[in-house]
DNA sequence: TAAATCTATATGCACAGTGACTGTAGTTGA
DNA sequence: TCAACTACAGTCACTGTGCATATAGATTTA
């Protein structure tokens, strides 16, 4: 885990922050605007449930201040306001540490299934024991 | 997700919180007491980092009054009384849903270092691109 | 035997981050 | 014109965490 980039959050990164590397891969993608972004988040596959808008808001206006994306606000024809936001290279950079800590990340789920399916083999081989009896 | 059985944090659950499937994968090979599922934590493969004491027994207190374990106080021949905790069927049914919601979770993750790889592989495509121009 | 260290549990405190709610404001359609 | 949608942002209560600290018996070491 790369502390510098990821920011102070050393070793306890909630799932929740991992929202930033969903933006981020999303905005890798295409630039976008925080609207699309939560429309966008809800169809992904990679995130279930709804995603706040007041999370997705304030964590995109953090990772501006923080330099991993760009915005300028743009006034359409149509429509409100809206602030486009874009990855800067500092976003691409840190979305590379984000995929290595997410592989992590994956392993780590992947040991405890193992752990947790010898867990449940040992309980229906009980229960095989408790029939013949 | 099953609601009832993790409490009322329907789906926003922090990993943090992943702190107590772990608890309970741990309890479910053998019971234990606090002091030493810290150490456990600490050697498992599918935890990194320190588990911090405080989180591990404020967990296994509420997971006591939660009916997902159940403790009684022991004192030792030696060394100071300490609390052990077992498994409940409750417990193992809250395992269980864990399991499923953390194979899920691994499912996710792939997704998207799936989409983080593809960005990836057109990301280096562009530099070559660039190379020959 | 006194001091330090280890085992073991638990609480207080400051802080970060979230979700629900509310506010603001322009736009579109019935 | 009034509701619904687009779009952004702030307030507030709440949860959970990490760090520090308290407590206390047991064991080791000087």
């Amino acid at each position: 885990m790369n502390e510098e980039m990821l920011g102070k959050f050393e070793l306890t990164i909630p799932i929740e922050r991992s929202i930033q590397a969903e933006l981020l891969l999303l905005l890798g993608h295409k630039l976008s605007h925080g609207y699309e972004l939560i429309q966008r988040l809800n169809e992904a596959d990679f995130r279930s449930g709804e995603a706040d808008a007041a999370t997705v808001y304030r964590n995109l206006r953090r990772m501006d201040k923080d330099g991993l994306i760009s915005s300028h606000w743009e006034v359409g024809e149509s429509g409100p306001g809206r602030r486009l936001y874009e990855l800067t290279p500092q976003g691409e950079a840190s979305l590379k540490v984000w995929a290595q800590y997410i592989a992590q990340q994956k392993a780590k789920l992947e040991n405890f299934l193992q752990v947790y399916y010898l867990f449940e083999e040992s309980l229906s081989k009980r229960e095989n024991e408790v029939d013949l009896s």
